[in-house]
RNA sequence: GGACCCAUAGCUCAGCUGGAUAGAGUGUCGCCCUCCGAAGGCGAAGGUCGUAGGUUCGAAUCCUACUGGGUCCGCCA
């Protein structure tokens, strides 16, 4: 139940009326047409743009139109004042008992209230993490991932059909490094002095697959070349890591449905079908690319390359999809896998990538429209930074070798939950300091905390009214006289509540998912205020004694909060907290 | 040289397919606990929305140029 949709709806056909009445002309395009929630809750409960967005291809007033429609709208038993103010906005007072049916709607509803179909039908894949399966998570890819993840929760409760995936890229010279670096730890477990030079990962985590190697294999491989064991021992690292990612990402809480594999790419013919697709439709060619302008790079010379035209996409240069060796870059597979994800059906794809990444994102668009003839879109979406700090102190990662912030340490430090609010308390494009002591602050600044008292406060509500003898099961509370609920305080909590189904569509449309995080921490903090005022105002306090009636009105309010609360946390992946320590 | 992202209160940030007097937290200042809900509450001050143009009935929001910050720019993935 989306009750501005309800009365956007009831606009419309008051349109409708004022057009058969000749008042308006036919055929107006009423795609413009707003009804949303005023900036000053004085002006009254929603406020619709119709007259002044109606005016000009009407050849009329905004304010004569407004006032037709006003007319009009005050026969509806819903709406109980219409009034235009200033350029012609058209104030609308809701009765009190339309709040209360959302309360109904709510507890019938379950944390299902606010679902949508604007996605329905849509077939949509999210890409994220798709970190190197060269070592454990770090902080950054615990941003991507959290991100992601919330994404696709989102556009999961918008109606989307969706799909979560994992790139790994397994097919690059980096797990040949990571093979050599395993190797030197297997040598090391039979105890010989190994050294770390440049080029090799020499973090500790690999030890421990070096010592696994050795136990799999013995020293079958000792005092060999390369050729003999660098392919098993790199899929047998690479095995392993993603073992270890696997493990970091379930730490946090997240599930993939789909790993994708570079490699499986490779030697398969992929790569060269969806190249091929691409010369078919002629955007492929043997040139030579400009220079880049302004300081060039040393050993700069022209070369002959084989070229993607992605220029004819929107992209500002073409770009390579092979070495001078004859190798593929790391584009051309990248080129086949998203021909891939075209091929399953996708009707949308999302890639989520770090910042440094944002070079990418032309070319990637560019492959996407060629290949699916502009039929898929590809959003892509890049993380900003993830600052740490301690204590308000800027928290300084050693530079030694091996050693940076992993996902671990973060989520070891502060929780899943935690971490995955806080990172999804800014937006997506924009730095994000995290600090490790900040985020555990029990105050009001913190809007973790915050939302989690909020549901705590209203369990520690319910406990209490239950031990009073009050049936505060849902379908009970869904069933008491709400006419109880009339006060102006209780009111804008309804309020708050009935705007829920209206945000997660403007977050799913925007593939934005902080919008919920910071429409929670509103709905906190209204809670909050209603429990204040509850202070001085002991007839707003939820629990009524000697009155269960009224209590279970009340307690229906708060734990339609609840509800909602419950939802928004389930797309941020985080557990409603039922009571505070 | 070019591309992308960012610029909103002292600080950290929200701001809906363009809407009314631009919001929150924090900080500052002033009030409020003998008791019933103070990990708090009430109130005040605080803004040329980076600058300059443009589109529009209407611009923090869209367009252009500029300034400042970040990221990136052919055999790294």
């Amino acid at each position: 139940m989306n009750l501005f949709t309800e009365i956007r709806s009831a606009v419309f056909q008051a349109l409708s009326v004022l057009e058969a009445d000749g008042v308006l002309p036919e055929g107006l395009n009423l795609d413009n047409v707003t009804v949303e929630p005023p900036r000053d809750p004085a002006h009254g409960d929603m406020a619709t743009n119709a007259a002044m967005v109606l005016a000009k291809p009407a050849g009329k007033k905004p304010r004569d139109i407004a006032e037709a429609l006003a007319t009009q709208l005050a026969t509806d038993p819903r709406i109980t004042t219409a009034e235009v103010a200033g350029p012609g906005f058209l104030n609308l007072r809701l009765a009190d008992d339309q709040w209360h049916d959302v309360l109904r709607a709510v507890l019938a509803a379950g944390t299902d209230f606010g679902r949508s179909t604007i996605g329905q039908g849509q077939r949509v894949n999210v890409e994220y993490v798709s970190a190197n399966p060269t070592g454990p998570l770090h902080v950054g890819h615990t941003r991507g991932a959290v991100f992601g993840d919330a994404l696709a929760s989102l556009l999961d409760f918008t109606g989307h059909d969706v799909t979560r995936e994992y790139y790994i890229n397994d097919g690059g010279a980096q797990v040949d490094v990571l093979a050599r670096s395993v190797y030197l730890r297997y040598l090391e477990a039979h105890g010989q002095a190994v050294a770390f030079e440049d080029g090799t990962y020499p973090g500790d985590y690999l030890i421990a697959v070096g010592k696994a190697l050795k136990a799999k294999v013995g020293d079958a491989y000792v005092g060999q070349p390369e050729a003999v064991w660098l392919e098993e021992v790199r899929n047998y690292s690479t095995e392993a890591m993603m073992e270890l990612i696997r493990a970091d990402l379930k730490a946090l809480g997240v599930e993939m449905d789909v790993f994708y594999s570079e490699k499986s790419l490779y030697g398969t013919g992929r790569i060269e079908a969806a190249l091929e697709l691409l010369d078919a439709k002629g955007l492929i060619y043997e040139g030579v690319l400009e220079p880049p302008k302004g300081k060039l790079p040393e050993d700069w010379e022209p070369r002959e390359q084989t070229l993607f035209k992605s220029t004819e996409h929107g992209d500002d240069v073409d770009r390579p999809v092979k070495k001078s060796d004859g190798g593929w870059t790391y584009f051309a597979p990248d080129i086949a896998y998203h021909f891939d994800k075209v091929s399953r059906g996708f009707d949308a794809l999302i890639d989520v990538f770090g910042a440094d990444h944002g070079g990418y994102v032309k070319r990637m668009k560019a492959a996407v429209s060629a290949l699916s003839d502009g039929q898929v879109t590809l959003d892509v979406k890049l993380t900003q930074l993830v600052r740490l700090f301690r204590n308000g102190e800027p928290f300084k990662m050693s530079k030694r070798a091996g050693t940076f912030v992993t996902l671990r340490d973060v989520v070891d430090l502060v929780g899943a939950d935690v971490t995955r609010f806080v990172m999804l308390t800014r937006k997506n494009d924009a730095p994000l300091d995290f600090d490790f002591d900040k985020v555990l602050e029990q105050s009001k600044d913190n809007p973790v905390f915050y939302v989690q008292y909020a549901h705590a406060r209203v369990c520690s509500v319910m406990r209490k009214a239950s031990a009073a003898g009050i049936d505060v099961a849902d379908s009970t509370l869904g069933a008491a006289d709400l006419g109880h609920i009339s006060h102006e305080a209780e009111l804008t909590l309804a309020r708050k509540i009935a705007e829920w189904p209206r945000l997660v569509e403007i977050a799913g449309r925007t593939n934005e998912p902080h919008r919920v995080a910071f429409y929670l921490y509103d709905l906190a903090s209204d809670l909050h205020g209603l429990w204040n005022r509850g202070h001085d105002l002991p007839e707003l306090r939820f629990l009524q004694e000697g009155d269960p009636a009224t209590t279970q009105a009340k307690v229906a309010l708060a734990r339609s909060v609840n509800v909602v609360i419950s939802a928004g946390l389930g797309i941020l992946g985080v557990t409603p907290a039922d009571e505070m320590r």
